[in-house]
DNA sequence: AAAACGGAAA
DNA sequence: GTCCCTTCCGTTTT
């Protein structure tokens, strides 16, 4: 090893050690390749440091090696590298990620996240393995310790559905006494009649003759199935005790986490669902790969995957239903997705529409034969309140059922409650969840571990970005500042209602609105989302700019209308949405997202938003022209400056950031120069505007019978109002198109000229990470 | 008979 | 604790 050789890398290792903060390894991104001509500095030893790396020892051929392994558990991925597909392949199958920006990814070594690569099928010595082999550094013996600790217990105890029964199965009599040792265990267990070994276990002699007893005849795998029952030992416990007892198992608790896996090609009791996928249905590589996790020995795991809205995962969970090819039970949030999911089986699948049935509050139909797929919503299911004769029976078709499959759209929406009613009340061999994001605001997240089972695949976004699978977005805070009124009230003000409006209603937040909408639909001809939390604004917004808008309370048949005309009609190209927009309708066309106001501090929210515009076509590739990236979908969040709103908007963006978007700010919209035939130019309008914003929230009457009105006036005025508008000046154009190329530079200018402040110092987000 | 409306509950 | 949204179901309208 040359001297020189050595003295690089330990820089590299110093600068990857330095900082507790996550942005380290981002921060530092350029850092980790320090002049040439440096070489022979050895500061990363001289400094020291509380967490010493440097005297690890570096492969000679490092350079070729994707990986930083840190004695922490934390591991660190360049994505430059030409191994980074299959070293994230792995990471992801065994780490939680952290953080994920372009250059280089930090991931961490947690005992679920060992849990749940163990449950996909690998052992622990291929882990420190694959670890040691894409790892620059020879492991850390603490990283080994803690994995062979980790897995030490893992997939010696399995669960399984029998019969209706459930059965706690090992082939090591010590572990299941182990378990029963725990109290809540042995208070779930329920004891049979039946046969029990001398050990006091039920031997699982039933389960070899429900599985062999179909035909008498065997195959080899059958008989190598069979030959393993025999040494299995088991106890049934109580349904309705399921998730207790999973939960004790935890790595966090007894350590001896449970697989779920269903053996559906050898399920004879179950009848057969006859359904094939169609070919077309072509499934995308990463969708392919979640499919593998999930089927990757011939069984069916439970557990979840994680793929951003727009990448198809209605076509993942076609597929695995067409797989297993049993019953399958499809849990969506609401109708119209129930339709949708209902849509997308007839669409990917050979499955007969008879075998198909949607289950809503007003249809309420039921499949012919023996199997079938059933598509309802988790409010269906455990709804506690009274039901119709009719949706009594379908209810309870559905609870005696024993699912092959129960296919759970969007877990990351459903309230946790919602889901163990659901889960306990469903039989289910098999359960796969759905999602675009694992972060929940109410930290139940490590609940849908042990409710449905562990993380199976996650995909990462700007991976899809460059396929072209999915958008590639520009994130961008806009700033506006208070007005001196609104600010004074602001200030004045003690309730946080008040507060809230007055920072929404904040007539620049308006003015910078109304910039975007006429920028985008005028000069590039975009689609637009405008959505506001708050219903004051969404409907003082939408009649102002005379823009539709849809919330709660507009029908059904309008809504349709509405989105309808924003699809097809070239002269609706905005429509203003409420929360009602988060979840519950489905816009494929929109490209732009403004949000003029949001829930408090809510990631979740912030990324479905994100996800309403992911939906693209075309190769990043193909979207580059001249070397310059080119953005096909724009998400803006107004901020109202030095309010409550900036702390919220950091929060909400941290989910984005960790997905590896940057955001950028930007101060001054409307150009200073430009603007003033905006609205709320003067200052009497804005007055008006204070003082009807002051006066709201008096009479609810009459806001309801402005929304009526609201709603006409913007559809039909949205029609006649196109083409009159005149076209941006050129340098408003400017303005824009020189920061949407990521250089903006005349957002720099606007900084100096009119703002003096400079706002990396302002926003410690964006000082830390792009200032 | 299907669609639309409205109140209640969560 | 409040607001918004969604669902349920019975009644009214087309």
């Amino acid at each position: 090893m040359g001297h020189g050789e050595r003295g690089r890398p330990s820089k590299k290792l110093k600068f990857a050690v330095k900082d507790d903060h996550r942005s380290s390894a981002v921060e530092d991104e350029y850092s980790f390749f320090p002049d040439e001509g440096d070489d022979d500095s050895r500061d990363g030893e001289k400094e020291g440091k509380k967490r010493d790396f440097s005297k690890l020892e570096l492969k000679l051929d490092h350079d070729n090696r994707p990986l930083w392994a840190c004695a922490d558990g934390r591991i660190f991925l360049e994505t430059f590298s030409p191994l980074y597909k299959q070293a994230y392949d792995f990471l992801i199958a065994i780490a939680e990620p952290v953080c994920r920006p372009e250059s280089m990814h930090e991931y961490n070594l947690t005992p679920h996240s060992l849990y749940a690569a163990v449950s996909v099928g690998l052992e622990t010595e291929t882990i420190i393995a694959v670890l040691n082999k894409l790892s620059k550094t020879k492991l850390p013996k603490e990283m080994i310790d803690f994995i062979h600790a980790s897995t030490a217990n893992y997939g010696k105890v399995k669960l399984v559905l029998k019969k209706n029964r459930y059965l706690i199965e090992s082939p090591f009599p010590e572990v299941l006494k182990k378990l029963l040792r725990d109290e809540v265990i042995a208070r779930a267990r329920i004891v049979s009649e039946s046969a029990h070994g001398s050990d006091g276990f039920t031997i699982s002699k039933t389960a070899g003759e429900i599985e062999t007893g179909h035909d008498g005849l065997l195959n080899e795998a059958e008989l190598a199935a069979a030959a393993e029952e025999k040494e299995t030992h088991a106890f049934e416990i109580d349904p309705s005790q399921v998730e207790n007892v999973k939960q004790r198992c935890l790595p966090n608790a007894l350590n001896y986490p449970m697989l779920e896996e269903y053996d559906f090609r050898n399920d004879t009791v179950n009848p057969d669902l006859d359904m094939e996928l169609k070919p077309h249905a072509q499934p995308r590589p990463y969708q392919e790969k979640s499919l593998s996790k999930m089927f990757g020995n011939g069984r069916a795991r439970s557990g979840i995957i994680v793929l951003p809205c727009g990448a198809g995962k209605s076509l993942v969970g076609v597929s695995a239903a067409s797989r297993i090819k049993k019953s399958c039970l499809c849990l969506a949030t609401n109708a119209v997705s129930v339709d949708q999911w209902a849509f997308q089986f007839k669409l990917w699948s050979t499955i007969r529409d008879d075998q198909i049935c949607r289950f809503t509050s007003d249809s309420k139909e039921r499949f012919r034969g023996s199997a079938g797929v059933v598509v309802t919503t988790y409010n269906m299911v455990a709804f506690g309140g009274k039901r119709s004769e009719e949706s009594e029976k379908i209810i309870e078709e559905i609870r005696n059922r024993e699912w092959g499959l129960l296919l759970m759209d969007e877990v990351h929406v459903v309230p946790a409650h919602m889901f163990r009613k659901v889960i306990s009340l469903t039989k289910s061999h098999c359960k796969l969840g759905l999602t675009a994001t694992l972060v929940r605001e109410d930290e139940r997240i490590t609940d849908l571990n042990f409710l449905i089972g562990p993380k199976l695949y996650e995909a990462n976004w700007l991976d899809l970005v460059k396929g072209g699978f999915i958008a590639n977005v520009q994130c961008a805070e806009v700033w506006c500042p208070m007005t001196k009124e609104f600010f004074a009230e602001y200030l004045k003000k003690e309730n946080s209602k008040k507060k809230q409006a007055l920072y929404v209603m904040n007539p620049n937040k308006f003015r910078a609105c109304e910039f975007l909408i006429r920028f985008h639909e005028q000069e590039r001809g975009d689609k637009i989302i405008v959505f506001a939390d708050n219903l004051f604004a969404l409907t003082e917004y939408a009649m102002k700019l005379r823009k539709p808008m849809i919330y709660g309370a507009t029908s059904h048949l309008e809504r349709t209308k509405i989105l309808q005309a924003f699809k097809t009609s070239r002269d609706v190209n905005t429509i203003f949405l409420s929360k009602v927009g988060d979840n519950s309708i489905d816009i494929p066309e929109a490209n732009v997202i403004i949000q003029i106001s949001s829930h408090a501090g809510s990631r979740r929210q912030e990324a479905q938003r994100l996800g309403r515009i992911l939906r693209a076509k075309g190769k990043l590739e193909d979207r580059m022209a001249g070397g310059k990236e080119e953005y096909n979908a724009f998400f803006y969040s107004l901020v109202s400056t030095d309010t409550q709103e900036m702390y919220y908007s950091t929060k909400r963006q941290q989910f984005l950031i960790d997905q590896g978007y940057s955001f950028k700010v930007i101060t001054s919209l409307p150009p200073p120069d430009a603007g003033a035939d905006l609205s709320y130019f003067h200052l009497d309008d804005q007055l008006a505007l204070l003082g009807k914003v002051l006066a709201a929230g008096d009479d609810a009457v009459g806001l309801e019978q402005l929304e009526e009105d609201a709603d006409d006036i913007a559809l039909h005025k949205a029609r006649r109002s196109m083409g009159s508008m005149s076209a941006m000046s050129g340098a408003n154009g400017m303005v824009y198109m020189e920061y949407s190329t990521g250089k903006h530079k005349l957002i720099g200018q606007g900084q100096n000229k009119s703002k003096p402040k400079d706002p990396s110092k302002r926003h410690h987000l964006f000082r830390k990470r792009y200032g």
